[in-house]
DNA sequence: CGGTATCCGGCGTGATACTG
DNA sequence: CAGTATCACGCCGGATACCG
């Protein structure tokens, strides 16, 4: 059984833990990018988890077409939604989460829940330090 | 380094200060950039979640030490660490997780955990989306 | 040993125009 | 309505050199 930790496989190596190169930080970096995160939560407080794009695009305040379109490609590449066209006039396109997709959800809210509760200190911790570097 | 108002980050749209989405993501895209999970991890395992900079540097492959110095005093400025500089021949710098980091880690696992349990899953979508679209 | 300073290339993101 | 195509730009991250 290999060590791990935080996801990551790692060997000792002069007794000291040298990770091998790295899927988790892969995950981490797709849903820290700009938009993912909220195209997510969008999608998980939907009915049936379900959402046209253009609710979608009104939804998330500031986001572009073209950005919304990446964003949710690079899900639906990752296997956490799905797209469904509907061939109808005007045409119809919705986004809903597959089963991988819904299971995130609640190991993604123990993290975010973290974050909600120590987002003032971090804010704080932040505001302390460039006032003494200033 | 972002632009920041009462320390939360936004940017100038139309002359007017519009204010970046939302919490969680940055603390996401701060997680999700190159090293600092590396750095986390590191940390995590060792003793006293304590660690000088060489070891860092030595323990991570690849990074560079400007980087690493980067990466540090972001995570240093978010208060999730601490910089204890010994003045000594040759000068020595340890950095130890602060109480708020260590609470971090428990949070972080479980949604690590899930990555670690869907990355092959998540690596077959892509590669059969990447196939489709050939 | 543990940093800065400087330069540079690549990529993520935005703005805009066009399309089935 | 839901995209694609194209161009421009800023910033992250790598390479290298120098410093206390």
């Amino acid at each position: 059984m290999q060590k791990q930790i935080h996801g990551r496989p790692y060997e000792e190596r002069n007794n000291k833990p040298h990770f091998t190169p790295c899927a988790p930080n892969a995950v981490l970096a797709r849903l820290g990018d700009k938009w993912t995160i909220l195209v997510m939560s969008h999608l998980a407080l939907a009915p049936g988890h379900r959402l046209r794009f253009s609710e979608l695009k009104n939804g998330i305040d500031g986001i572009t077409q073209r950005m919304l379109t990446l964003t949710l490609r690079n899900l639906e590449r990752d296997g956490l939604l799905e797209r469904d066209y509907f061939p109808e006039v005007p045409p119809r396109v919705e986004y809903h989460l597959t089963e991988m997709g819904a299971s995130m959800l609640p190991a993604l809210e123990g993290f975010t829940s973290w974050i909600r509760n120590n987002w003032p200190n971090i804010e704080a911790c932040r505001a302390r330090y460039d006032q003494r570097n200033a």
